[in-house]
DNA sequence: CACCAGGCAAGTA
DNA sequence: TACTTGCATGGT
């Protein structure tokens, strides 16, 4: 391994202990930047079955949705949880689109990447993982995103502050990193993948790059 | 039973 | 500015 390139390893030693995550889950932009919104501090288990119903509703088009009472949109996505916050915040994004882009999803991916990272944040609803998220596994632009994951583990392992803000993450990630599309996709994959399979069911894994202990959350975390 | 999940905004001091 | 709280279902 290199010496020079700490992030850059990692990446690599998940890649090889875990295996391509194929995220993100979803068939188009639209489903992909729906499923941003539901998963906010949400499993994707409850996610998938909110989109299921979306689905079956016949009305998963930013049409449909925009047409759709808001109370009746917060019925369909129950299954995600915190579904009345979420419809309105579902409603914001879809008059955003409209506003802006003629409700056409690909209009709005051709957007300069900066303008339009601006332009989500304005969202009510919309942060910077979300709009990161957006960025990346949607309008498929090199932008890092930044999760509750990727500090606790990297923050237990001295590789950043306790205290870095978002920004800070992600500007040092991309400063080591390439700025390759693919491999911030897999990367932000893969350290939720981590963060899941080492707090509950691996507590014993020998071969994983980084180890149990150092990033538990809960009562008995590491500070 | 407690705890967590691919956050964010609003309220309080 | 710096904490705290509300949002809510479903799985372990």
């Amino acid at each position: 391994m290199g010496r020079g390139n700490h992030f850059l390893d990692i990446y690599n030693s998940l890649l090889k202990h875990f295996g391509p995550q194929h995220w993100w889950p979803g068939e188009t932009p639209f489903e992909v930047i729906i499923g941003a919104i539901l998963t906010q501090n949400t499993s994707w288990d409850n996610v998938e079955k909110a989109i299921a119903s979306l689905k079956a509703s016949g009305k998963f088009t930013p049409e449909g949705l925009f047409r759709l009472p808001a109370e009746n949109l917060a019925q369909l996505i129950r299954s995600s949880g915190y579904f009345n916050i979420k419809a309105k915040r579902l409603k914001n994004f879809l008059s955003f689109l409209f506003d802006d882009y003629e409700g056409d999803i690909d209009r709005m991916l051709k957007e300069d990447g900066h303008i339009l990272r601006h332009k989500l944040l304005n969202v009510n609803g919309i942060g910077p993982e979300t709009a990161d998220s957006i960025l990346l596994y949607a309008a498929e632009h090199p932008i890092f995103v930044i999760d509750a994951y990727t500090k606790r583990i990297f923050s237990r392992h001295g590789y950043i502050d306790a205290d870095a803000t978002y920004h800070q993450m992600q500007e040092l990630f991309m400063k080591c990193l390439p700025q390759d599309t693919c491999l911030f996709n897999e990367y932000h994959a893969l350290i939720v993948r981590t963060g899941k399979e080492l707090c509950r069911t691996n507590p014993h894994c020998d071969s994983c790059p980084v180890e149990y202990d150092l990033h538990k959350k809960g009562k008995n975390a590491i500070k």
